[in-house]
DNA sequence: AACATGATAAACT
DNA sequence: GTTTATCATGTTC
């Protein structure tokens, strides 16, 4: 069951601006209930996002830029906020994070999870699933497929006409939102244990309780 | 060799 | 229904 968000009214893309705080922790819980838009191959789909993991940058053993570690793959996180970076993950997956911070600060937060909201249809066939089920958009390799997303989309601008993220309104306050460790950093040591995963209490299109 | 995962199957409660 | 094990897969370091 949703909780009946309207997929009606049109919300307004975020602009650079907002992607550019360095309060990762802040922006990954301000992302949960803003809608992740995406048009590839002219095929339309969005989901109310559910689930962020925040990674910051050089203090955080579990960011791939641990340390302001610069290889081809993490140049992507030096860009200003508002670029997405993505990454294929255990040669299968793509996974999709906001870059943040300004230019040179290389923080990101980590989609992971959605609530489908426009182009059923379409995330349906990307899946190759037949009805809609939480797995459609729930972890951050099954939102990416389901959106269309994939490395091809890393470095590109969040405004459009591929990918962006508008405001429709849906906020969250902070003690509706749980905060959990984040899931696959065990190889992190302590900072695994710290609480970067987000999500609203209560929501169901979560990947992991 | 490791990796910010997910699908599946088998063996549980 | 839930937990647990196994493995597919390819880029990065």
């Amino acid at each position: 069951m949703g909780k009946g968000f309207s997929d009606k009214g049109q919300g307004k893309a975020l602009g650079e601006a907002y992607f550019l705080t360095e309060n990762v922790l802040h922006l990954a819980q301000d992302l949960l209930g803003k809608v992740l838009v995406t048009c590839i191959d002219g095929e339309r789909s969005a989901v109310v996002i559910s689930e962020t993991e925040a990674y910051e940058g050089p203090a955080d053993r579990a960011s791939h830029a641990y340390g302001h570690r610069r290889t081809r793959r993490t140049e992507t996180m030096y860009l200003p906020g508002g670029h997405a970076y993505v990454y294929l993950c255990y040669g299968m997956h793509h996974l999709f994070n906001v870059v943040s911070a300004p230019a040179g600060v290389p923080h990101a937060v980590l989609i992971r999870a959605g609530q489908p909201l426009e182009g059923l249809p379409v995330m349906l066939k990307r899946r190759k699933m037949d009805k809609i089920e939480k797995r459609l958009t729930a972890g951050p390799g099954s939102l990416s497929r389901a959106l269309g997303i994939s490395t091809a989309l890393d470095g590109e601008k969040l405004n459009g006409p591929k990918i962006w993220i508008e405001d429709r309104g849906i906020h969250f306050a902070k003690e509706e939102i749980t905060a959990a460790p984040r899931i696959g950093v065990d190889y992190a040591g302590e900072h695994a244990q710290w609480p970067y995963r987000f999500y609203p209490k209560d929501n169901e299109w979560v990947s992991k309780r």
